[in-house]
DNA sequence: AATGAATGAGCCTTCATTCAT
DNA sequence: AATGAATGAAGGCTCATTCAT
């Protein structure tokens, strides 16, 4: 169920008239009153998703209320009984998408050794099928973040949360003598991060494929940390 | 000369209001016609100059013709002379603003070694009084590029030939035995790059001040180079 | 029990998060059905109580159905099985509202003469706590008059009530001499009460206090009436 | 030209439907680029006659830009270049309104005696032809004078400046013995102008013709102020 | 009877763009 | 070439009302 809009995105039609046929095309009935947490939960989800995929597709600000009801297939009304403005489905959605980096992050702890974790790591950022969606909407939040406070905040808690994680690992790591005691963890794991975000944002615009670049940006970590290269 | 904008945005007056105000500010009440090319790039520029101050604060989505009008000091009309669409002007600006890129690595060739280069280019990226804006708009940029088939066409162009200009430094740095020379130059150069992309993108979620990173990214670089660290 | 809306509208926050913040406010989760035929009578005079407070406020037609729910602490849902549409609630409050006049004129009645009895109204109408309350009301319920065919009628209706009790006073009053026997006591009413209500709709403009001006007033209605003044 | 949206408001269309409606009787083109003053005064008054039928129509509240637009003759968005916000539209037509009050004041000054002012000025008020509309936003607008402080201000300070003028003409009066001099010039006046209102804003619910109670109120004027009755 | 959920229609305002001057 | 005026379309949000529970 990728983003439906674009469907009809293509053709000249106004943005009203794909709507209208958004609408049609769900043919949702009255859902009536469903008490329980999680009937509301789902459609919060479901809220969510369809605003991710339009700012996926379109960036926040030039997704409209209107497309991600349609989208989601809910009416605009409905969305508003789940989040207070379009500012705050923002946020709530940057919520959801920080979640990945500890997923990642969780990836590398895991594996039996440090070079097996983040070659783990690499493997499957570049391999899941919806990273570009996630590297788009990695890019939308950082630029939100320059003038979003909200954003901003949400996104530096996850940034730290992040990092002591990695930090962990890395310290763990020191500690069984994979690699150099001399590094300071927490940096190291800033500098880890940055590297991934700075490669994954290239993503359309870089003249080689990334999947080579990571692969080089393995090694150099390697070599940085004082492990052998493959 | 800062976003004007600015200056008005606390109030709780409308848009509306705040162009006008803009409006009345720009004391020139007619700017007559250029006399000649130059005079007619110049018009151009201050163009291009209101609207990366638009850009900056509000995103290329959030940022409206008559805001850009009003911050650059000429009619809304008036810019249709000189861009045919938004669109249009949103590319011009993203052409002018990758040639910032060039201009970092111009630094690195100029230095009398690359140690040396590395570390202005990094000292005059982190210092300079418009970094904020200029990597606001990087990563505005990056995540156009995403949806915006000529934003990803001018930023792609620009990449490969900043990567070749950086790929020549390092070479000649190999031929003169400054640094390690198994390393493949483009994609040593690509991975620079991202890098600094990855660090700077940070600038505003960072729970750590970025100056330190990008030291510590410098001592990464040396290390895998094969050059000393500091 | 004053409008609690107050308390909310000064901040930023949208009306679906004040409306939420009330309806939590009002601890009891459900009402329960009302027992008998007066616990359905005290419900309703709940919701028209919340209502006069949301009108007061904001008028018949800038207070929203959810905000009066809110007010009141009932369900938007339940308002409609008391009240068909917001226009009924409208009517309803309406002649609750009309129900004040008599009272008034009730205290001229009751009065030992007919000078006592109307200072006494004047007064009573001045020194009423809620007498911002009502005299609002009275205007938003004149100029709705205007309009709205339902609410004209209920309001005639009492107006013709009111001026025949004024009518019956004055009669009286001209039977023992009181005052001049030549004034048609029913037109004599309507003018007493077009006086009133001219008076107090200056509340919020008139450049002097109203209770001067009722107390001038008062002396003009003495020696029109054949009193002497005070 | 009243209101035209009387023409559409009886069947059930929807308002859309109706403003879609009107729009298409306007043949209205593109209107080019006037420049001069005289033809932004002209817009702007068709704007504030085009809301004058909707707000006697409607009131305030219940009017909508789109309505006032359609009755107006012009598009939603042309409005927004001669009033900022719908406020701003309510607070130019109050202005406007109560100009009226003052020409009714001169009426009084003009004529050769008192007594034959007062009764120009009521005859004239009570056979304007738009007389109705003219009571009925009165009402709208001091109803609105309790909650918006911006429209009571204008109408306080027309109110001064009416009293002030009524007062003077009252004084002369006393000065040449017309009527008694013990009457303080202003409070009187303010008394006559509360008396009007109080008259006028009953003409919907009065149950007999306003005619006979204004001539009746004359009297009761008159009678105060020392002059003989008819 | 009471209510949470839902929604089509509408609200105020702004947008990108065009046109006559 | 430059601009004020104009506008259809769309933006975010709220409304009165209904329905299943």
């Amino acid at each position: 169920m990728f983003c439906r809009f674009a469907r009809y995105l293509d053709n000249k039609r106004s943005i009203t008239y794909v709507i209208r046929m958004l609408k049609e095309a769900n043919q949702k009935k009255h859902l009536g009153r469903p008490r329980d947490d999680e009937a509301r939960a789902a459609r919060r989800q479901q809220i969510l998703d369809g605003a991710r995929a339009c700012f996926v597709q379109k960036g926040f600000h030039a997704s409209s209320i209107a497309m991600i009801a349609a989208e989601a297939g809910v009416s605009v009304a409905n969305i508003y009984q789940y989040f207070e403005t379009k500012d705050d489905l923002i946020v709530a959605l940057v919520e959801s998408e920080v979640e990945n980096d500890l997923v990642i992050v969780g990836l590398i702890g895991e594996a039996p050794s440090l070079r097996e974790g983040l070659n783990a790591a690499m493997v499957r950022l570049i391999s899941m099928a919806k990273m570009h969606t996630v590297v788009q909407l990695r890019l939308e939040v950082l630029a939100e973040s320059f003038r979003n406070q909200a954003v901003a905040t949400v996104v530096q808690q996850s940034e730290e949360r992040t990092i002591a994680q990695l930090a962990k690992i890395l310290r763990a790591a020191q500690a069984n003598g994979e690699i150099r005691g001399d590094l300071k963890p927490a940096q190291c794991a800033a500098l880890i991060l940055a590297l991934s975000d700075g490669l994954l944002s290239r993503l359309p615009i870089s003249p080689r494929p990334i999947r080579e670049l990571a692969h080089e940006a393995v090694q150099v970590l390697f070599s940085h940390l004082g492990m052998k290269p493959v």
